[in-house]
DNA sequence: AAGCAACCCAACCGCGAGCCT
DNA sequence: CAGGCTCGCGGTTGGGTTGCT
């Protein structure tokens, strides 16, 4: 066994010897109270000798974990928005399950919740779809579907086909604005579609360059889908019902656009 | 209305990294 | 340098809630 994992669980016994009255499962008002109040006295940090000085029987890794994800008080509660959703999925992309890295492009958010959208709602859409969600197949389905419903849903006006009932059809004049004007240069009326995404009153952080180029490139997969596919996109509906049964041929057309000759959906 | 299953999310657990003495 | 300790991360669990039969 590793050293290191011996030293870790000594440490841990020693924990559990010394404390053998640590409180735990949920929260209740009074403890929530008394380390909302320490913190605001004190400050947080040094945990353990905070759970101990503020009179709270539990372990300094419960009150951290109770503050960061709940009593903090720029945590924000409710419903994982679109745009939201968006950045999760791309960034998911990218770094795989660093959640409190993706986390720190959502502001108010935790990894904790981000890791639980990931689990209860793509997870889900993985399995109805029987395949990996690390497999290529979904990880297309959703740059190539999900992704772009989900921005079209955020912002309506922009030209993305409609879906009509039956086979898809592409635009013959694709509209979708050109990259640079997706960066909002400041010419023409209006704010362009990256400030209207990146200042929308849900996601009310400026935009770091990194999280820039993010918008940027699902606009470009947006884009250059529009002009190249012939996979319909649909209006309006919720993400979920993308997923149903009656919306399998979209799914299958997406295979074949993408060339993928796996027996996904099989 | 009751029972059951699926879903959701807060909280816990194990582990590794890094700081301090 | 070794050991103690704290912090942060990702994975997992369990209980409450919701929806379905």
């Amino acid at each position: 066994m590793d050293v290191k994992v011996k030293k870790s669980q000594s440490i841990e016994l020693q924990v559990q010897d010394c404390e053998e009255d640590i409180r735990k499962g949920p929260w209740s008002v009074e403890e929530d109270t008394i380390l909302q109040n320490y913190v605001a006295t004190h400050g947080d940090g040094r945990w353990n000798s905070l759970a101990r000085s503020a009179g709270l029987k539990r372990s300094g890794k419960s009150c951290r974990l109770r503050w960061l994800n709940y009593l903090r008080p720029d945590v924000r509660r409710g419903n994982i928005t679109l745009q939201e959703q968006i950045t999760i999925l791309e960034l998911h992309s990218r770094w795989g399950n660093r959640w409190s890295k993706i986390a720190r492009h959502l502001p108010g958010r935790t990894d904790n919740e981000i890791k639980n959208y990931w689990r209860t709602r793509v997870i889900k859409q993985a399995r109805n779809l029987k395949c990996d969600v690390d497999s290529k197949q979904f990880q297309d389905a959703l740059r190539y579907v999900w992704m772009p419903r989900l921005i079209e849903r955020t912002h309506p006006s922009l030209p993305i086909p409609s879906e009509t009932h039956g086979p898809a059809h592409v635009d013959p004049n694709p509209t979708a604005p050109a990259q640079h004007e997706l960066h909002g240069s400041g010419s023409g009326s209006g704010p362009s579609a990256l400030e209207d995404v990146s200042s929308g009153a849900e996601l009310n952080a400026p935009l770091d360059s990194d999280s820039e180029h993010l918008v940027y490139d699902v606009w470009g997969t947006c884009d250059s889908f529009n002009g190249n596919s012939t996979l319909p996109l649909g209006g309006g509906d919720l993400m979920e019902s993308l997923w149903e049964d009656e919306n399998m041929w979209l799914m299958r057309q997406l295979c074949h656009d993408l060339e993928i000759k796996d027996n996904f959906l099989a």
